[in-house]
DNA sequence: GACAGAAGCTAATGGCATTAGCTTTATGGC
DNA sequence: GCCATAAAGCTAATGCCATTAGCTTCTGTC
């Protein structure tokens, strides 16, 4: 019998396609087995079993959404990074659906890679905000409400919760409209 | 053998406490059979199965909060309705963790009173559009950016994503006096 | 070429969901 | 008041998934 020649690597990206695929909730070592053309006790070799799967996971997705905002904003300030962000981050949800929800595990404290790899992810919103002049708590503010913006709006998408048939890109160019218009006058209020 | 006593009623709102106590994802129906002192498949008599029970669950929540913002903005109108909406939609989302969770499902078309909340839910929102002057394609734009942001904060920081320590409750302001700002001077731009 | 370790396997266990079929309890008509 | 019936509950059985234990086989190194 000829062996499969997995790799806790190369197990962790096969399930990161499986999730795409199928949906993240119905991610499950029995169908990831499966398309690796294995036994499914046989993945206990190279990962601990389904919960470390899942922050494997989130770890690297999180790592490859850093990577491709970190990408768009570069060599960009203001609006246009702003725009190319949100953009890349979209793009990243809606072509790794997957991945993009396993991302939104809190990354464990033990795990260096996964909370380094969330921080990379900040590191260019925080950019961003500098550019607008923002920093300190005003830029903790910011970045939630960015966040929250842009995480919201894809993940609503994603689950089909905008019924109607107006176009989405016309609504989420709105929507960083809006955020652009609030970081440059941002609101001096609440101090 | 005294009888429990159940109904569909009776079961789906034990499974919405359920939910709200050890999470949305621990919902079985293992537990909530233990939590009203009857055997697993006694739960089959009032609904039809796991599925079936996270329908009827994704639709009371949404009545729920249907109910909560619809009531906060009762008697307001421009940022004082918005902000009354906006915190009692989060004061939900906070105080029933898991019901929110099931709420996100989108509703079956088969399923009226499902429908028929989801609409109730989004009626407060059109309101306070309205209120702005927004109608239209504009309203349905606002209305998303609206629902995202404030949707994407409260599942941030309920999934604990938010990790500094900066007061919450000051990102949640500058978040709805963004939104206030935004629907003040609504961007002409992309028409 | 032998051996050590890794990679794979089968078998067994336990949890959950579902279906089938049985028993018992309420209840409504006579 | 009694009995028939439908609903509410039960146990048993099946199937899927995750996990652990323990065995076999491949592969690379001396």
């Amino acid at each position: 019998m000829p062996r499969a020649g997995l790799t806790p690597q190369t197990v962790v990206r096969s399930a990161a396609e499986l999730a795409d695929e199928v949906g993240y909730d119905k991610l499950t070592l029995a169908a990831l087995a499966g398309r690796l053309g294995v036994a499914l006790p046989s993945l206990y070799k190279h990962v601990r079993g389904a919960d470390a799967l899942d922050r494997k996971l989130a770890a690297l997705a999180v790592g490859e959404l850093a990577d491709a905002t970190t990408t768009a904003a570069a060599g960009r300030a203001g609006a246009d990074a702003l725009r190319a962000v949100a953009a890349a981050w979209r793009d990243y949800a809606r072509r790794h659906p997957g991945r993009y929800q396993a991302a939104q595990r809190v990354p464990d404290h033990a795990d260096p890679d996964h909370v380094a790899a969330g921080e990379r992810a900040l590191a260019p919103i925080y950019a961003i905000l500098r550019g607008y002049g923002l920093t300190g708590d005003d830029a903790v503010d910011a970045a939630r409400i960015l966040r929250s913006a842009v995480h919201g709006f894809v993940t609503l998408a994603a689950a089909g919760g905008f019924g109607l048939p107006r176009d989405l890109d016309r609504s989420f160019d709105q929507l960083v409209a809006v955020l652009d218009t609030a970081l440059r006058d941002w609101p001096e209020m609440t101090r």
